[in-house]
RNA sequence: GUGCCCGUAGCUCAACCGGAUAGAGCACCAGCCUUCUAAGCUGGGGGUUGUGGGUUCGAUUCCCGCCGGGCACGCCA
């Protein structure tokens, strides 16, 4: 159903609001989609919410408004229902109206234009160049990459940025440990550092350094090296995920240009800073944090949290006055204290940033499970599970469909004995093979797909055909709803019942039947859910394939 | 201890910001391939939505208390 339709019918409800309770806006009408077939098309509670205000049983005054819609080529009845619903029930040409649209918009089906071309930037992934991506990047990864895929289809100009740590003590802890392995393969008796990074990747690293004829003692060589090396492995690991960045965004770059300096000396010029115990600190406590914070330690450096606020001061210099950040929801503490360095920047700068920028989408941890016991290990990685792990044992398609596949709020159980043992019920697979379906019905048809749209639709009077018509007629609702929540796993929900309405039709009906007018019809409709399925899966990043 | 989040079928998760008889998938049981791909379809059993109150025509949804789990509470990043 469009959306065109659907305040078609707003109107309608509207007029006759306006003959029965002209005191009350039109605001309050609104139309929601029974959950039973039963209950019609749509259903509309406004004679409820009023009922106590009016002081009039709900039903009479449902019945009222009832009598008060006007004539309406689309609707085909109203009728009371339940305490006081109204049930509205639409003309089948109405239904059948979305697959005009969606053959007229194609590949832009679902595209809209609420963005209106201003720039915004998800920052994501931004992994410490310290080891290979692990399984909650690859969670932030999927969710960043839809997410973003979702604002782009709204009209945002969107900009995805990976933000490298590649200057904190965490740089040194690697280029120590490669270090000492390094050491280790020439024959020198070493101790390994206690905090070091024990993955297997670490000795690679350190074997590759050697090869190069790198010398051991040189520690910074040794962290430049390092930290290329492991930008490439995650890049690699990036590539195989199908995720790509248009932007990375050294911390170190803010060092060299002096942008944490800046960042510093606007700060105590804001006034919001004083000395305590040999450190600077932050009074972050008059923008809602729970305790002010230390920016530079009593040994001259800095923490963390002062890169942070200069990043982000930089993205708003940069023309992006919308931000998204996804991230882990252990960086729960950040939120907080990054808003409050902005906001007394902002004051002292008169640079009016919104209190809630950057916004924030923080998602749960993802456990692995398989033979019924969590898998903490990988050989590569040594402490965890990569995301390499995953894309080799499930698959790429099969990867980003599920970890899209839950709110991001709720911890993930990713099973893989789940995800292998029953490739065939896979979710992914099970939309994906709708894909196929159509493409190989199409295919036999042999005609050409160009000039079906133009075929005419009278013929569809089937039950499941206008289910069908209808689904599709609220993809780009959807799609702005998951867009504005930041929320794809509505798309993947979306993908499956789409799936699911389509696999049933074609199990009960036949599209290649002898009646040339109806065959065109049904072709013209599985024509229109190839393209919503393929439009939706774009959206989440996973092929949409011909054949399986 | 404090703050944030989560708790829905055996398992994994939805539920259109308060709507009607809480829905899917997996697993389980019974059926469907001479016909456009069986990676599919049809039917079935499965629930006191953690728990106790409150708000109201109506609560999985909003408020309060408790129980259980996760994360965060550094001059670590």
């Amino acid at each position: 159903m469009s959306a065109a339709i659907k305040s078609h019918l707003v109107g309608l409800l509207t007029q006759a609001l306006a003959r029965v309770a002209p005191q009350y806006p039109a605001s309050i009408i609104a139309l929601e989609r029974p959950k039973q077939a039963a209950h019609g098309d749509w259903a509309c509670n406004v004679a409820m919410q009023l009922a106590r205000e009016l002081r009039r049983n709900p039903r009479e005054l449902a019945q009222a408004l009832i009598a008060g819609l006007p004539a309406s080529p689309w609707l085909d009845q109203a009728e009371l229902a339940g305490p006081g619903f109204i049930n509205l029930r639409l003309k089948a040409a109405a239904k059948l109206d979305a697959l005009g649209m969606v053959h007229a918009a194609g590949a832009r089906y679902g595209r809209a234009d609420a963005g209106r071309s201003r720039p915004i930037l998800v920052e994501f992934v931004s992994a410490n160049p310290t080891g290979p991506l692990h399984v909650g990047h690859g969670r932030q990864a999927a969710l960043g990459d839809a997410i973003s895929a979702l604002l782009e289809a709204q009209g945002w100009k969107v900009t995805r940025e990976f933000y490298y740590n590649d200057a904190g003590a965490q740089i040194d802890n690697l280029a120590l440990s490669v270090q000492a392995r390094a050491r280790e393969q020439g024959g020198e008796a070493v101790t390994f550092p206690e905090s070091g990074y024990h993955g297997e990747y670490i000795r690679d690293i350190a074997a590759g350094y050697l090869a190069r004829n790198g010398d051991p003692a040189d520690l910074a060589a040794v962290r430049r090296f390092a930290v290329a090396a492991l930008r490439h492995e995650q890049d690699q690991d990036l590539k195989a995920f199908g995720v790509k960045f248009d932007n990375y965004y050294l911390e170190s770059s803010l060092y060299t240009e002096g942008k944490v300096e800046a960042t510093v000396r606007a700060l105590i010029a804001s006034g919001k800073t004083y000395e305590q115990d040999g450190a600077l600190w932050l009074r972050t406590t008059d923008y809602g944090d729970d305790k002010d914070r230390v920016m530079r330690k009593s040994d001259g450096s800095h923490t963390y949290f002062v890169p942070d606020v200069a990043y982000h001061i930089a993205k708003w210099q940069r023309g992006f006055a919308h931000a998204v950040n996804v991230q882990g929801s252990d960086h729960y503490g950040t939120v907080a204290r990054v808003r409050a360095g902005l906001q007394a920047l902002g004051a002292a700068t008169g640079a009016r940033i919104p209190r809630d920028y950057p916004y924030y989408v923080l998602h749960k941890m993802v456990t692995v499970i398989k033979g019924g016991e969590e898998v903490k290990l990988s050989k590569r990685a040594g402490s965890y599970v990569t995301v390499r792990d995953l894309i080799d044992e499930v698959g790429r398609d099969a990867v980003r469909f599920f970890l899209v596949s839950r709110k991001a709020d709720t911890e993930f159980v990713f099973d893989i004995d789940l995800a292998k043992s029953q490739t065939e019920d896979n979710p992914v697979y099970y939309v994906q093979y709708a894909h196929a379906r159509i493409c190989s019905v199409l295919a036999q048809w042999g005609g050409n797909p160009q000039a079906l749209p133009a075929a005419g639709l009278a013929s569809l009077t089937l039950q499941r055909e206008l289910a069908l018509a209808q689904r599709l007629g609220e993809f780009p609702e959807m799609v702005a709803e998951a867009a504005r929540e930041f929320a794809p796993h509505m798309v993947a929900f979306y993908l499956r019942e789409l799936a699911g309405e389509f696999h049933s039709y074609y199990n009960a009906e036949r599209i290649l039947v002898a009646d040339g007018e109806l065959k065109l019809a049904r072709l013209t409709l599985i024509l229109a859910v190839r393209q919503v399925l393929h439009n939706g899966l774009a959206l989440l990043g996973v092929s949409a394939p011909e054949k399986m």
